[in-house]
DNA sequence: TGCGTGTATAACCTTCTGGCATGGATGTGG
DNA sequence: CCACATCCATGCCAGAAGGTTATACACGCA
């Protein structure tokens, strides 16, 4: 009786959110696939898991039991991946690090360069991570540890230390009205359309919509990108702006956008994160004692 | 990140084997596509699992780590899917049965019989097992209760009440020079061919095979069958002799074959068998009981 | 040199999965 | 009362994946 880690997933999503259509988008697959999935799923193991109606797809006894077990199994599978590719790097002497785009910046260099001095045995792999992860493979085990930017979802899941922070500008368009000004109020960019990361990066994408600090009014959203490129394209041909540190000004420079200082909404902050299992391993701490070492100060509190 | 149960089990079994070849026998499968899949699971992780040589596969320090947690997570899954089979049967009044072909025979009325008045409002669902599991559907969980011979591999993690036993006799060919004697010494068989289980069932094998009884000569295997049918076909085509239950002489009388009693082997142990989990389910103590109650006497030490 | 024991590759077939378009059932609002 | 929105199910097609057989390649050994 052979399962795949995918039908549990189509599964629960179906199960969580009580319907195919909202659970296949969810998923990015279309309705009809799902459908086809679950039924093969009920096949696979002989029961029925749900009773369907117009309203929608309804656990029965058997599926809510499935449902209740289900998330262990994913995570133990995960876990159990973690550890098979942390045992490989740490046999090959590689130190895999994941950053986002952005993330440390010009601290990076130091921070690789002292990194190896402390373990000239060691090579260090830097995989740059697509925007939809904003723990940057450490949840899937891709890296051993990261450079990233908080808050993201599943922060608490993680070991994590600020390493300093940096305030948000916003980037324009360059014929926006607002581009000649030298420094604007965040409740001055409430009406304008933001360009936003995909919605299953959760508070990573309300973090950068600043959600918090627009007393409750909902952002417009005039494009949803995930990939720098993407993201700039899409400012300078006008479908929205959008906060970003103000290292992108110098990092993602590119005729036809304009960045200027924002007020009113907090900094950000750049943070080296690690997995718990890896709270003993001496490469990982190595390198986060680099990072502390080698960027400016507020470093002090894990965040 | 996708994982298929199917690829853990191909990976255990190269990681168990030491070899494709011998890991791919194993699993009925080809050694070509054992090699694919292998590859495969390495791709999927990113993580070289094993290291190729003439001489076969060895793991790497990775390939350890994933081969230390795997057997857990299959065994995780095969309890999610049993627990809710269960649950499944349960909410339909449904009791799924498994049985051997030619367990209880003749009592199996009785016991249907006497549960159907005990509980009314159940149906009992009876599926007969393929010989290749001696545990007739309860080690995959398609059944909660089951009745079986003793012994058989797996046994220790079940439930187990001997109901009766019964004595083990000889399947001859028509023209055999034994099959006109009334009865026969175990220690004349030694030398003859048998026909035998495959080799996966283990226990259940040498226990009809009864290595036991040989004082270390090896079997001569002249068939393998895994069906009641060619069984007989095998032995009526004198491929071999094999040893039966008394009463399949009656169940499986057949022009070309004749049964004879056999001493100096121990006799065949019939019995009930559940899960732990289905020690506090009332339905399949009940069914328990009509067993216990319908089948004569040296049922009354757990086995 | 030929054989046995390993793994890898090639060519081919079948099954599975996903996408799109569409159908059927059932409420809901103008 | 009809048009529309919201569900899930079905049919058809393309591409990917798993399986098989035949064959190649590497090596130790008689």
């Amino acid at each position: 009786m052979d399962v795949d880690t995918r039908l549990l997933r189509y599964f629960l999503a179906v199960a969580q959110e009580g319907a195919l259509t909202r659970a296949a988008e969810r998923l990015h697959v279309s309705q009809p696939a799902l459908t086809k999935q679950i039924r093969q799923l009920e096949n696979l193991l002989g029961v029925r898991l749900f009773v369907r109606s117009r309203t929608g797809m309804a656990l029965t006894e058997a599926g809510r039991t499935l449902a209740d077990r289900a998330p262990a199994l994913l995570a133990a599978w995960e876990q159990a991946l973690r550890e098979t590719r942390e045992t490989a790097s740490r046999a090959a002497r590689v130190l895999r690090v994941g950053f986002l785009a952005s993330a440390a910046n010009e601290a990076t260099q130091r921070i690789i360069a002292a990194f190896s001095l402390r373990r000239p045995g060691w090579r260090v792999d830097m995989r740059q991570a697509a925007w939809t992860d904003p723990t940057a493979g450490l949840a899937d085990g891709e890296v051993d540890v990261a450079l990233v930017r908080l808050p993201f979802p599943g922060q608490d899941a993680l070991r994590v230390r600020v390493l300093f922070t940096e305030p948000r500008w916003v980037a324009l368009p360059e014929g926006h009205p607002l581009a000649t000004r030298d420094q604007i109020r965040f409740d001055e960019l409430w009406d304008e359309p933001f360009v936003a990361a995909p919605a299953e990066t959760g508070a990573w994408r309300d973090y950068w919509l600043a959600t918090g600090e627009r007393r409750g009014r909902a952002p417009r959203i005039g494009a949803v990108t995930d990939q720098p490129d993407d993201w700039l394209n899409a400012i300078a041909n006008g479908y929205g702006v959008a906060l970003a540190p103000e290292s992108a000004a110098r990092f993602y420079a590119r005729p036809g956008i304009v960045y200027r200082p924002v007020t009113g909404v907090s900094p950000s902050q750049v943070a080296v994160a690690w997995t718990p299992s890896a709270q003993n391993n001496p490469v990982v701490q190595d390198f986060v004692h680099c990072c502390l070492e080698n960027t400016p100060p507020p470093h002090d509190q894990p965040a």
